[in-house]
RNA sequence: GGAGGGGUCGCAUAGUCUGGUCGAGUGCGCGCGUCUCGAAAACGCGUAGGGGUUCUGCUCCUCGUGGGUUCAAAUCCCACCCCCUCCGCCA
């Protein structure tokens, strides 16, 4: 969400920012509308508030019974309009926080003006492709030769975009998720094991809700929902919380499944585990002094980075354009990193400064020092990384032509192995 | 799942039965000051967050959350959330 005084005071800053983004400046001006009129009706409710709360401390010392009665009745008049603001300013701002909730983060000023994901801007290509002397074979080919992806039972358990890993699959992923924490923790990040079923409001803060709900389990019997990406934990650790300076910046990493409906990506990436409803990852977050972020978000695209050029694998650093920005983000890099097989670009992480958006929502404020005014951190994450894909691409890349798969080599010890074999 | 107790200003507590002088007392902690060569102790002062405004003033909201009763709610009523104790069940 976006500070409401950056309506009233330049609303023309927030109206380029939404013309960048492609998205209708039209809200701006029904925003800042309706904050007038909710100030104007809070004048109003205030002072008669202030009225009544004054004559009802003085109707408390009155003796005289008869006095006493003529004015409790003069106070219901009072009352009565009171009622009747409260009523119109609770209207006016559920309309307000409404609009408010919708409109995305500013993009910051150095992000790329796009149409479309067309106009995303390949920053680097890092690593080569590798050569095969072969066709290289898609991980869905390759995964069931193998006997370590089996669609056929995940489909049996639980429908479709469900799959089971078995044997070295189950453990290359567990190995890959264990590598990455360590790793991670090694670079400063804290672990932290966090629920996956989260309260409502941890959604709404996380800025999942509203715009997301068709993407989301919910679970209707006890109102929960299901974590789509360790972000909205993660997020809300540090809720309605005022942080004192010396405990920033807070660096998090987080392993947790990912649970996503993919309404809106029905027919989309359905050949393999390219994209299923249940999925793992390994996530970074951090909370920092807004003037930290910019560098933050460098360090953790280097995080990311150092992940996938220690597994040996090709990639290439992607940043979104104004266009395919996420809702609450300033500006985003992806990893995508090469898969042989299928022949595609995967995106790994998407690495993302959110300014104050979803600190602002979460209440996660900070104090420079004692008695300075309270701020809204900036919050920051990204993946560190993606299961699936990852696994897709060790598999696909480092496949050999009598069907085995070569095991990188930071992963050696943690698979107990060299090789994985059908 | 059954029975009971409880959530108050950083922490610990008082206040709730008997609604008004309670946005809230006390202790601890913390900050500033006095004293001191310095420190401790002692003493004094201060110490929640958010909002509106005709702004160094006035004012509104928040005593778990949301409603209700009332001229007036920390205090009475309802719903929900959370914590604790005991019983049952269970990984």
């Amino acid at each position: 969400m976006l500070d409401i005084n950056l309506f009233r005071e330049s609303p023309e800053v927030v109206r380029d920012a939404l013309a960048r983004r492609g998205e209708d400046p039209a809200v701006v001006d029904a925003v800042v509308a309706l904050d007038e009129r909710r100030r104007a009706a809070l004048t109003e409710v205030e002072a008669l508030r202030a009225r009544r709360n004054a004559e009802s401390k003085a109707i408390g010392q009155v003796r005289d019974a008869v006095e006493r009665q003529s004015r409790i009745e003069a106070m219901r008049g009072v009352n009565a309009r009171i009622d009747a603001v409260d009523a119109d300013l609770a209207s006016i701002e559920a309309e307000l926080q409404a609009r408010l909730q919708q409109v995305p983060n500013l993009p910051r000023a150095d992000v790329p003006v796009g149409a479309s994901e067309h106009d995303n801007v390949v920053v680097r290509h890092v690593g080569d492709l590798p050569a095969f002397d072969f066709e290289p074979r898609p991980h869905w080919d390759l995964g069931p030769a193998l006997g370590l992806i089996d669609f056929d039972r995940g489909t049996r358990l639980s429908g479709s975009r469900f799959y089971v890993l078995h044997g070295p699959g189950a453990r290359l992923q567990r190995a890959l998720i264990q590598w990455m924490l360590d790793t991670h923790a090694a670079g400063g990040y804290a672990e932290v094991y966090t629920p996956f079923i989260v309260r409502e409001q941890c959604m709404w803060n996380a800025g999942q809700l509203p715009k997301f709900i068709d993407n989301l389990y919910h679970d209707a019997e006890d109102d929960v929902w299901l974590v789509p990406t360790a972000e909205v934990p993660l997020t809300n650790l540090h809720a309605d919380e005022i942080l004192a300076d010396d405990q920033l910046p807070l660096h998090y990493v987080a392993y947790t499944p990912c649970f996503r409906r993919e309404k809106m990506s029905a027919g989309r990436d359905v050949r393999g585990i390219k994209r299923g409803h249940q999925f793992d990852k390994v996530e970074m977050y951090k909370f920092t002094r807004p003037e930290d972020s910019p560098a933050a978000l460098d360090a953790m695209l280097a995080d990311g980075e150092a992940l996938l050029q220690a597994l040996g694998l090709p990639y290439r650093v992607v940043q979104l354009c104004t266009a395919d920005l996420g809702f609450g983000s300033t500006i985003t890099y992806d990893l995508e990193v090469w898969a042989a097989g299928c022949g595609e670009w995967l995106e790994v992480s998407s690495i993302s400064d959110f300014g104050s958006f979803q600190a602002r929502r979460a209440g996660i404020r900070f104090r420079r020092s004692r008695g300075a005014p309270t701020e809204f951190v900036h919050t920051l994450n990204g993946s560190g990384l993606g299961l699936p894909r990852t696994l897709i691409a060790v598999i696909e890349n480092n496949q050999r032509a009598d069907g085995t798969v070569a095991i990188p080599e930071v992963l050696q010890a943690r698979m107990g192995a060299s090789e994985i074999r059908g």
